[in-house]
DNA sequence: GGGCAGGTCTAAG
DNA sequence: CTTAGACCTGCC
């Protein structure tokens, strides 16, 4: 499917469409990959340390193997899906074929159920600086050491066993303010297994979201996060300011409810709603609409 | 320096 | 079940 070549610790790969680390990283799924001098972006993933960079028609992956590219990397990055038949779709709605014209390099990642939990825990209520600043706090402070990699040293996120250790004073050194006390009985729950993070992804959208919502600092935008970015539930709409405030721009013509736009929205886009909110946010973002 | 920022919780109608 | 206020705090 893709050509792999392999040069040190480099992998290249030829042949990926439909990705731009850029469009992927800065769509607000993730918080851990920060970009570099020179445009690649180096992130932590389960314990392992990589650089991305695009180039031309190739995708450089530094500081991996071809083993986890292909066990690792190909399911975090989506790369077995099919994206362009999903934008396809999507583009049969005007608007939402101009925004993937602006995102057109967005994967949505299949990130760790317990890490984008907390996070998004952490994010609410807050702006993305402020989120990346805390999460790395956190990180750095609880979680285990990896290694280092152009000069920064690279810490995992902390497991739920780690955090379990942590008084609510500590984990507010990490710059969390009043979601610290979230975070304590959320880590609480999972380890003491009232809510089983890793086994929701079997469950019915619906089901899994009213079990997500019994976490502290869970509400429905969180969940939906969760949903979409851990659990390979692409149905689940996020609606953040930035989602409301385009749904109702382009779609709606009026302010309305949180409600109504989560009704209107799912309704609208359905079993690819998830894609299309990616899509919206980076355009939202990228055209400031709303402001 | 005061207000804002990727919502959630809580109490009340 | 829908709505209004409070809420930590670093950053602009």
């Amino acid at each position: 499917m893709y050509k792999i070549t392999q040069s040190d610790e480099k992998i290249i790969i030829k042949g990926i469409k439909d990705f731009d680390p850029i469009h992927t990283f800065e769509c607000g799924q993730c918080f851990r990959w920060n970009k570099e001098e020179d445009g690649s972006y180096t992130g932590v993933v389960k314990g392992k340390i990589l650089n991305v960079k695009k180039d031309g028609e190739y995708i450089i992956f530094d500081k991996t193997t071809k083993d986890d590219f292909i066990n690792l990397w190909m399911d975090y990055f989506d790369l077995k899906r099919d994206y362009n038949l999903i934008k396809e779709k999507l583009s049969k709605d005007s608007i939402l074929k101009e925004a993937i014209q602006y995102g057109e390099g967005i994967r949505i990642l299949n990130q760790d159920e317990w890490e984008t939990t907390i996070s998004f825990i952490i994010s609410s209520n807050r702006g993305i600086p402020i989120i990346k600043k805390s999460i790395e706090a956190l990180c750095k402070k609880y979680g285990t050491y990896i290694g280092a990699y152009k000069g920064k040293r690279y810490y995992d996120f902390p497991s739920s066993k780690q955090l379990f250790k942590c008084s609510e004073e500590e984990i507010k050194e990490s710059y969390t303010g009043y979601r610290a006390k979230y975070i304590v009985n959320t880590t609480c729950m999972i380890e003491k297994n009232q809510v089983d993070l890793y086994d929701l992804k079997k469950l019915f959208t619906y089901d899994a979201r009213s079990e997500l919502l019994k976490l502290s600092g869970v509400g429905p935008k969180v969940a939906d996060c969760i949903l979409l970015f851990s659990m390979e539930k692409y149905d689940a709409f996020p609606i953040d300011v930035w989602v409301k405030r385009v749904m109702e721009y382009f779609y709606i013509h009026e302010e309305t409810s949180l409600k109504k736009v989560q009704l209107f929205s799912q309704e609208k886009f359905k079993d690819l709603a998830g894609f299309a909110q990616q899509y919206l946010f980076y355009y939202a973002r990228e055209l400031g609409i709303g402001k």
